[in-house]
DNA sequence: ATTATTTCGCGTCACCTTAACGCTAAGTAA
DNA sequence: TTACTTAGCGTTAAGGTGACGCGAAATAAT
């Protein structure tokens, strides 16, 4: 057997798919790379693991240093590992996915350098590398995760109304859901808590406030989708 | 930017959960180290990536020779990053997991090296490095696609009973599954097919052999487990 | 004020799935 | 034959879900 320092080691990146949602609108973080390969093309964020870093700090380095972001939710997706995805060389790399509140950081359309862009999902550029099918993944992760555990509340204000959490489902899924079968099941299981007050300034009927309810039991409710033949 | 060579990258490696059902006892496949660090301790089986392979190339090569198995049922896990988890430098770990029916291969009790050994999943030994992580994240996996995906299929011989379907369902799953139900459900869900012939030679009514569907239409069946509190 | 309009919150009902369980058939052993 | 065990099919009551009705609350127009 060789000796552990012999073999030669491919370079290890994480790729990272921020997702935010606004204006009914899910949308993710693009760069314009300056640099070959795929220069003036989009692509996600990324960059090279550091030896004494674990993947996370990797991935919050680059949201906080690239994009002025941190405390986000993140999870880990998968590990792309084609031979070919990278024109320099091998490179491995380790997906994540984040969800961010873009009202938090103050980065709507606009304010940003113009190399950083908000795409809405469904108009998505040409990726480089083989970011579209880490970007697909993600949605797909989004999408399935959304459906039994409460993964929304990372990408809305602190306090909102069951119609703007039963739009972003919608936007997410990209399906009608039944505006009154949802409340009764978001509310039946016990993810969120009314708050007592209410949003005003509505020019019809002020709907209730809710928050997140952190302590809530596990795998108490599940959204179906249509049959799928 | 640093030029793109100019990088330290960590190892990179897989470590293979190889799970395998015999007996009603659901396995993993553990191997005795010979070499520090820990030396006498079981492990999972893993190797070093090679710049020319793909992941999965790797797994498959450590599968072959290692162990002597091919074509079998193969899926990525989760990427394990922490910096300490092997004393000799930094490794990053891409976990996976595989199904192997023992029979297929000649290897059931007795019949291989010495530091190769199945263990029962409710018995394991201590186990080095972080593997009892990576097991238990493979076994969780598991446990969740079975319930939705028709994965246990890899565990048996091409026909099987469904009684044999259903304590394997059992076996995994740590519980109680009404046998009648259990038939209906994996029934209507189009999973098998009835080859017409039975199971000879056991001492009470002779079962109906069944088949994989492989045109099966997917998520078409679920089987749900008791609420947890 | 009254009315129109829109969103919001609650309730109803028919249908379907599912868990629990009964019953008979098929095979073996006494 | 009888006893016993597994296999295969059926029944039923309870709970969940989708489809949808209706009045309440708020604003704007008459």
């Amino acid at each position: 057997m060789k000796a552990f320092h012999e073999y030669k080691n491919p370079s290890l990146a994480v790729d990272l798919v921020v997702f935010g949602y606004h204006d009914n609108t899910l949308s993710v973080l693009l760069l314009n790379r300056k640099e070959e390969p795929f220069k003036d093309q989009w692509t996600l964020p990324g960059g090279f693991l550091q030896m004494e870093e674990t993947l996370r700090d990797t991935c919050a380095r680059i949201l906080l240093t690239k994009l002025g972001m941190k405390e986000v939710f993140m999870e880990q997706l998968y590990t792309f590992d084609d031979p070919a995805r990278d024109p320099r060389g091998r490179v491995i790399a380790v997906g994540y996915y984040a969800l961010i509140n873009p009202s938090k950081f103050g980065i709507v359309a606009g304010t940003m350098a113009n190399d950083v862009k908000w795409f809405d999902v469904k108009q998505l550029p040409v990726l480089g590398f083989d970011h579209q099918q880490i970007f697909e993944a993600a949605l797909q992760r989004l999408r399935s995760k959304i459906l039994y555990y409460p993964v929304g509340f990372e990408l809305l204000d602190e306090l909102f109304t069951i119609t703007e959490l039963h739009e972003l489902y919608e936007c997410i899924l990209q399906m009608k859901l039944d505006r009154r079968n949802f409340r009764r099941k978001i509310l039946d299981a016990g993810y969120i808590v009314n708050t007592g007050t209410k949003r005003e300034g509505l020019k019809n009927r002020h709907p209730e406030l809710y928050k997140f309810n952190k302590h809530l039991k596990k795998n108490s409710f599940h959204i179906s989708t249509p049959e799928q033949e």
